[in-house]
DNA sequence: CTGAAAGCGCTAACAC
DNA sequence: GTGTTAGCGCTTTCAG
């Protein structure tokens, strides 16, 4: 590198307080000697040393971003949303991918507190009683998409459980007895709530959990359409779908076509998260909208006020959810 | 924070230095020191401040990441090849969003060199002369999925020019001479690549090219379909479509299927970049291979050799591509 | 094998 | 308004 902080000093002939308040636009400059500094800034192509600067004030202007796979549509998304108002707030983000490993995850957050980040976005499956304590850290988390058990932990998220109660009761209503559950995730929190929501809905409708509708598979396309095989061989044959995502609906409805039925005259298919394939298929899929790039956004809005000690009212908050209905459901 | 070397090295009646020493695994320390030391560490939950590090020994152990959009397929993908080799290297990386826009990379550039990043992965649309000015940093840089008309810079990538000249060879040679080109950016670097393969191919064919089927749309499904209505309402009818991404593509076959012909009898088609939707619409898509997560692995990899200068024979790598194909076209 | 000491480049009181 | 002076927490010679 070379030229510092104390180079311009020298060749403005000020004080490296002085430069250092220009840099920082601090008020208390004279108009005639920040001209000048900014002058022999430009001249000698000075760069601030962020590094320096983190050390000294003890603050680095960026933010550590935990989330199982930024190659997910679902998390690309979000990281999206949280990337935007980060950089309007001045922030840049540090991006690690824990593919739902705990372990991983716990090093992650380590290695993001050595590096003296300001906050931290944690997306991920559970909290363990490990990451609480990690989470004692001297900066802000955030849980994004991600529910906090015990509602310690500020978190930005929808109501996953209702979200699914909606979307099932949505079927019930129509009149449907057999539904299936389509899963990749039963075990972790956001898998649980729509398999809780599914099952209240069905609880409520006055029907009975039929174990055997209930698939769980590993979290691709080409699995989803292997399980939902089995599913559709069943009798008496579901008559409906309810999916944890779009990926896997979309291979429910491939299923279903494969098995020479129609969806949605035979079968009915919902998904969840609305991503941008919903519509890129057709039939175009009903799903349940999930706002990710917001859902990032209000984490990262959230995280940066954290940060700053300004007043939160509520740590939680739970962002609306709504079905966008397509062709792989009848009309109502 | 709290517990610095300095406690550590007191507590274990040690100096810093010392310290510091089994920290970095540093040989010349005696096993028993280095136990004590490490207990003492251990007890006291001390964390090794990075940023203090990284100003001492000016490593950041960072490296920074500009690309078009996060939220995007492609790059998602990429940036999770990119992700894991820095993983593995014990990097982490900073993800910026550029939007292809030309004063915001340079800004993004800028501020990633202030934060002293130990390198830095551009993927992007053109490289102009005060990106290149900026690249003339302390720091290497390469390319990735971008290339260097001048090749200057060291970069990977596919042939992009070869695999659309590929495509329509293919198609050429199937008889088609109605070959409609799809793409969402003429102007980029990676579109022109798109773009000068396809006429060369027709070129070659003896086919004198129409630019009515040549279609430049915005970047999504929405305005590809309606693009594409164009383009079939044309007559004669083009009988092919090569389609520069696989979301055009699909949006191509929609907007094909949408006027009451059939994909692949009517009309063939053929994407790029074989994302994982080209296996999750029917008909599935045939499209060219780009292989996004290994140009991603190979770029940070290629980085990590640059940074620690380690001789690399070509800074040029380019990756292999070919064609999946798929139901979008008729077996050859 | 270990310690002392000099920075790394900047911010932040505190004076003037 | 501006300058002086301590650090921030670590690495890195250089001695011994």
């Amino acid at each position: 590198m070379g030229v510092t902080i104390y180079d311009v000093a020298r060749e403005a002939g000020v004080s490296m307080a002085t430069v250092s308040r220009v840099i920082n636009g601090s008020a208390n400059v004279k108009p005639s000697t920040r001209k000048k500094v900014l002058r022999v800034i430009e001249e000698l192509g000075y760069r601030p040393n962020a590094v320096a600067r983190g050390l000294a004030s003890k603050k680095t202007t960026t933010i550590g971003v935990i989330l199982p796979d930024i190659s997910s549509v679902f998390f690309a998304e979000l990281a999206r949303g949280i990337e935007d108002i980060a950089t309007m707030y001045h922030y840049n983000i540090i991006l690690t991918n824990s593919d739902q490993n705990i372990d991983k995850e716990l090093k992650l957050i380590g290695n993001l507190l050595e590096k003296q980040v300001d906050g931290l976005l944690f997306l991920g499956s559970q909290v363990t009683e490990e990451h609480r304590r990690l989470f004692k850290s001297p900066v802000p988390v955030v849980l994004v998409a991600t529910q906090d058990p015990k509602g310690e932990l500020p978190s930005v998220h929808i109501d996953v459980r209702q979200a699914a109660y909606d979307a099932v009761s949505y079927l019930l209503k129509k009149g449907h007895r057999r539904i299936a559950f389509l899963s990749d995730r039963l075990s972790t929190s956001l898998g649980r709530g729509r398999y809780e929501g599914y099952r209240q809905a069905l609880a409520e409708g006055g029907v009975e959990v039929d174990e055997t509708l209930i698939v769980e598979v590993p979290p691709h396309y080409e699995a989803a359409l292997k399980g939902m095989k089995t599913v559709l061989a069943l009798q008496p044959r579901p008559t409906a779908i309810f999916a944890a995502s779009d990926e896997l609906a979309i291979a429910a409805v491939h299923a279903v076509q494969d098995a020479g039925l129609s969806v949605p005259d035979d079968v009915e298919v919902i998904g969840f998260d609305n991503t941008r394939i919903a519509q890129m298929v057709r039939p175009m899929l009903t799903s349940v909208v999930q706002p990710m790039y917001d859902i990032g956004a209000v984490a990262m809005r959230l995280l940066t006020k954290l940060i700053q000690n300004e007043d939160v009212p509520t740590k939680t908050v739970v962002l609306p959810h709504r079905i966008e209905f397509r062709q792989s459901t009848r009309p109502a």
